[in-house]
DNA sequence: AACCAGGTGGAGC
DNA sequence: GCTCCACATGGT
């Protein structure tokens, strides 16, 4: 990956082997991004980003915030080093070739919170309607007509009626509770500098959020790599790989002492992978 | 018209 | 601890 700045706002993405905006932005970690002829819009907190594709592995990063978006991507970290590790799993050469584009963004920990918190049992395309939703009425606006996420002082002016009308349906209550104890004092950024579990046991006390949107939190939100996700998706690839279980907690153990510290990785690989694969593109 | 979607909370055991 | 079940909403 070579990365060129060419002004205050534009820089230059060369040699991208491992990344493609379309499969990390369409790898159902982010739900604030839009594609318009052959441009991603990507949207962040309070912050915008246009990626353009010039050519096979060149890209355009325009951005008023170009080092937060340069973070947001990942793009210090080397996957080459992370595939070449999972590679020595025989069963996972076909996704890895085929979701090599995928990377993991690093998101704002209270947006990612409240996004999976409407995730839960929900389709990508009807999150991300129900997300702008809540940006368009309840966020500040930022750059063409766009709107930023809430603030948590934003966030706590929000009803349980108004999430409904956002289409959240049943998980409403859920997040009017999990803002009301944030306002009360529960501390997100401090859970990245925990070790993963304690970290988790903390997200477990927040309503809505169980083992599976924890983990999600703690990969998309607080950068902890040695999660596993286990979602309807992952569950299916457990069964292709190694055999039937129902149990979506021993299905989380197995994987995570499989793949230690590439859980993460592994985990979203798969989930491209099956979800492309069986889905095709009717979903998004 | 059942079944599914990046599951969770709650009751009952 | 565990197993069932209800849960809104929109799409196949």
């Amino acid at each position: 990956m070579k990365l060129t700045k060419l002004n205050d706002c534009e820089m230059l993405i060369e040699e991208a082997d491992t990344f493609d905006v379309k499969q990390t932005l369409e790898s159902g970690q982010l739900f604030r991004f839009e594609e318009k002829n052959n441009e991603f819009l990507v949207q962040s907190l309070d912050k915008v980003a246009k990626i353009c594709r010039l050519s096979d592995k060149k890209y355009l990063l325009s951005s008023k915030n170009l080092n937060y978006f340069v973070n947001f991507f990942d793009f210090s970290t080397n996957y080459d080093i992370i595939i070449t590790r999972l590679e020595k799993f025989e069963y996972l050469k076909e996704a890895l070739k085929f979701s090599r584009g995928v990377r993991i963004l690093k998101q704002a920990p209270l947006e990612t919170l409240i996004c999976f918190i409407i995730s839960a049992n929900n389709n990508i395309k009807r999150i991300k309607k129900s997300v702008a939703y809540i940006c368009e009425h309840f966020g500040s606006p930022v750059e063409d007509g766009l709107f930023a996420f809430p603030t948590l002082q934003q966030l706590s002016l929000i009803t349980e009626d108004d999430f409904v009308k956002a289409g959240i349906g049943y998980r409403a209550p859920y997040l009017v509770k999990t803002i009301q104890m944030l306002c009360d004092g529960f501390d997100l950024d401090c859970l990245k500098n925990m070790p993963t579990n304690q970290a988790r046991e903390k997200l477990l006390t927040l309503a809505g959020v169980g083992p599976k949107v924890a983990d999600c939190i703690l990969l998309f939100g607080l950068g902890h790599k040695q999660v596993f996700p286990v979602d309807t998706w992952i569950a299916k690839v457990y069964n292709d790989f190694f055999g039937a279980e129902t149990n979506r907690t021993k299905m989380n153990r197995k994987l995570i002492e499989t793949f230690g510290d590439d859980s993460g990785i592994a985990q979203q690989y798969l989930f491209y992978f099956k979800r492309e694969k069986e889905n095709g593109r009717k979903n998004l």
